[in-house]
DNA sequence: CCGGATTTTGAGACGCACTCTCAACTACGC
DNA sequence: GCGTAGTTGAGAGTGCGTCTCAAAATCCGG
């Protein structure tokens, strides 16, 4: 019932909405960031975010960021997501529908994915235990194909190095 | 279908058969949070461990509960839960089997649960995709049975809630 | 039971990821 | 342009947890 909406334009547009709408105003630092994050795929550190914010537009300081990425999820555009072990993450919601993630614990590759009947059961279960559920967190982590240890004649390292640098 | 072995004697000896096999010693205060945290039923923060703690020796620092339960956490007798909105909570470990949660978002009620379908399904969903899970986390949110309201006809509680009221 | 090596402890400094405060600085309607 | 309300950056503050270090406790061999 969503329309699918390319990541274009029109999400920029839904955020001026958001933004009038409440009798907020638009800035450069908030341009820059939406550009940063909309440009981005997959799921974004803060870090990264003011990096990409920064070569847009050197004028933009981290709690800038921190409160615009807080406007973009208010307004329905973004979504935090908390990996154990590295700082919040966020992703692009607007249009997409509901997902789970995988998380690879050595390079840090995060791949989504969405099962009907696990959120079935999810429901069920809770159900059978009193709870009316309104959200829910679930994250496998494990290793991903190229991390996966000791298959002979896979190369691991050259396509797929996402950077991923997590100290601990 | 487990054999209930009330929190007893057993674990303490786990844990100093632990501290034996690295050289540690045993001390007053690990003995009091030890036997606090094995009195403690369910799911317990540090704060909340660290008074109970100091119910049996005042003299307990929160530096050491942490330790400690890092330590206990090593030896394989807790495990730090964190669910979101509140500070980590610790659970007894041994002999029990893996479980997931359902956390009341408004009285902060924790209910365990364990569904062999959902796990076989995220496994499959985990290999369709290439990854080996090495874990997983999963959290379902939302009202438990005595905070769901008392619908008089019509639908008050939309997602947002965001009390937090302590348990206790 | 003693002495000394070694571990542990408490207090407070420190770190990280954020949020808040506030004076200076826009954006924007008129 | 003006005025005003929203916004920004810098830095202080907060929550939660770890690290540092000197003093204290444990343990072990004698
Ligand atoms: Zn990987
Ligand atoms: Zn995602
Ligand atoms: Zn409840
Ligand atoms: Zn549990």
């Amino acid at each position: 019932m969503r329309p699918r909406v390319a990541p274009s334009p029109d999400l920029s547009s839904s955020l001026s909405a958001c933004i009038a709408r409440r009798g907020l105003k638009s800035t450069r630092q908030r341009q820059a960031i939406l550009g940063a994050f909309l440009a981005s795929s997959g799921h974004v550190t803060v870090v990264d975010l003011l990096a990409r914010a920064r070569a847009a537009d050197p004028g933009v300081s981290p709690a800038t960021v921190y409160r615009t990425l807080r406007l973009l999820a208010e307004c329905g555009l973004a979504k935090p997501q908390r990996f154990h072990g590295s700082p919040t993450m966020y992703e692009i919601v607007a249009g997409r529908e509901h997902h789970d993630h995988l998380v690879c614990t050595r390079c840090g590759r995060v791949v989504e994915f969405e099962d009907a009947r696990i959120e079935r059961l999810q429901t069920a279960v809770a159900r059978a235990r009193g709870f009316t559920v309104t959200s829910h967190r679930m994250e496998l982590y494990g290793l991903c194909r190229l991390c996966r240890p000791a298959r002979p004649g896979r190369k691991a390292g050259s396509a797929g190095r996402r950077s991923r640098a997590k100290r601990r």
